[in-house]
DNA sequence: TATGAATGAGTGTTCATTCAT
DNA sequence: AATGAATGAACACTCATTCAT
């Protein structure tokens, strides 16, 4: 068994790695062409395999973009649970939320997240058919609101405006089209962006 | 004189007509099925009409959406001019916008209109196309950031926060997903939220 | 009777005018584009009528193309029996037929209608299914036949060579391609060409 | 090494062997329609193959048919640089490229290549797009050109007559129209017909 | 397992022809 | 008679998916 497991281990691994390098040049074509430019052949080439081989992996386009869609969700998830369980006021946690989506790859990804699931034609394809993706998006949003929830209740934020309300207008502060502009445009730092967002939310949502 | 310019002006009412619900039928599929998904065939067929005839309309697909787009962004363009030239405070008058904006038709078809906007493919495909666009957008934006200035001189909104990142936020209160979930799914009445956004962005950019 | 003739007439007169509007606009337009890409639009546009107003003079393209077909041909033909029926050797008869050919608008037109001949989807589309164009093909051949063998009966011509070879040769001398690059690149005289090949041909043809 | 190379070569004859099948086919398909009628649908299924095949080996119907276009005038080319290098007249080598031309399938190819060349609307729409094409034409006009200059200056041919008009009237005896008629309908032998032709040219241009 | 040639349904667009006015 | 808007069949071309090797 030792001396199996390994060598299946192995496979394994080359087969996720190979996975991760289709999602990753997925991921690239998309963000860089849109869902319908983006075809099967170009995200082949970009791996180096064949197109054939991509369709060992994910059954069709639609479920290859899924997962992209869902993995992206995972770290979204991770990086909200982890927030959940620090110590410190509801807005220290939500701003640690802010910080991490819009830092690193994940400001980046994030980009992709957001213009995949505004996207109409994805939206439908892959999203309503798809109840796993609900529930993780259902789990994010539970967990923030009970976050806001909580500032309510301790008296940080506003109580009169419902937790979806605030939910939404938290969202919102991820405009991929904004971001685009202000910080590839007009050079201005990331940090400096979340800065103003985060002062201007909560400034937006302090209790009275 | 006055028998013939009714004759004319009966034709040219018809095929404004046609044209209108043309439109309206692409926006239907459009704002359904996403830019790739729509067809001609599906438009021509909603609207009751041969595929032949919307080509004597539009000369092409690209070109139906982008007078879609145009004409939406026209509406957004003189409510954002009525707003300004109306008197009041800074704040009355962008509230005046963010009425109008989520206010009846408008309201619908803005979604569209940020839904195309926020769309990869159609960016790439039709606006950087076409500067008629780029230019709307530029004079909205303009007018829109003088509002945000003037108000930041009256000594209304912080002037700590750069008038770039006040219009972002100001256009991401926006967001058709936010719209959607709370409007038809929670049944919100759209005044009341309105209320909150606007009462949230203001709170949010007062000055100090 | 006197009285309705004229008026008839002027309407029949009108007509042809029209008719012949349409054919020569045809011509343009075929002699510039080929068959497909001449469109019945752009020849209503260039007579300036409406498209449907061509359908009440030329049932289909095919027919309309048909009549320009025809029309030269008729002119051809009466070139041939004018030349029949002149004074003089077969070869003076002969070589009449061939300047009247180069010459003037005939030799412009001419080429439109080798090169309608030469076209195998006119052939095909056109041609084969009329028989009155096989009928006067078949009289301009006979013709000329008759003259060749009329030459070959005064010893002017080389009684070896079958006369449908010769028939062949004379007509091959209409060389579109020849005749344009020579004429237009070269800017030779059609005169002088004509020269050329009316020595070339009848030395060829001479009787030993 | 010997394992592989038969392997790759395997391939690509059946590569070889299937783009044979779809020129072939578009040959026959061209010379029964012409060029606007002949579909890819159709040729495709004369081979028997997906329409989509058809685009693995040719990127549209333009390359498609400029490719049988340039296969046919090598061939052409081949002939007559093969006549050119031989030893003998003037006359001698140019009734190489006669026979050569009307002789097996090349004659039945030859129709079909000029009737390609005599198509107005192919002539616009390929030809003047692709120099390749240019050149070769020039090629083979010059090397025809230089036989025949070479016949002048060794008193063969008849100096009077300028050498383009001479290449034309060379050029005028593969007339498609003439040979089908002669070769199909009058059953005469190919090489009784290009005995006549021959003949005639020569004496036609002989010396004085 | 990996390949990539083959498939064929689907798309935007054109244009000869018809017909209500 | 004249119009030109409307039609719809036809076409070139694309690309997600399959499958023989």
């Amino acid at each position: 068994m030792q001396k199996e497991t390994p060598r299946l281990s192995l496979r394994e691994r080359q087969r996720q790695e190979r996975e991760n390098l289709i999602l990753q040049a997925a991921e690239e074509v998309l963000s860089e062409k849109g869902y319908h430019e983006t075809s099967m052949d170009e995200i082949a080439a970009r791996v180096g395999i064949a197109k054939g081989t991509v369709y060992l992996h994910f059954p069709s386009k639609e479920n290859l973009i899924f997962a992209l869609f869902e993995r992206e969700l995972q770290t979204f998830l991770r990086l909200v649970a982890e927030a959940l369980a620090r110590d410190g006021s509801a807005r220290s946690r939500l701003e640690t939320i802010l910080h991490g989506l819009y830092r690193g790859l994940i400001g980046k990804r994030l980009q992709l997240l957001i213009t995949l699931y505004s996207n109409q034609e994805i939206r439908q394809e892959l999203l309503e058919k798809k109840q796993q993706v609900h529930v993780c998006l259902e789990q994010i949003a539970a967990q923030v609101s009970a976050l806001l929830e909580e500032g309510k209740a301790k008296g940080e934020f506003d109580t009169a405006i419902p937790t979806p309300v605030l939910l939404t207008l938290f969202f919102s502060l991820f405009s991929p089209l904004g971001y685009k502009r202000l910080i590839v445009e007009d050079h201005m730092p990331v940090e400096e962006l979340v800065g103003y967002l985060a002062d201007f939310y909560f400034k937006g949502i302090a209790a009275k």
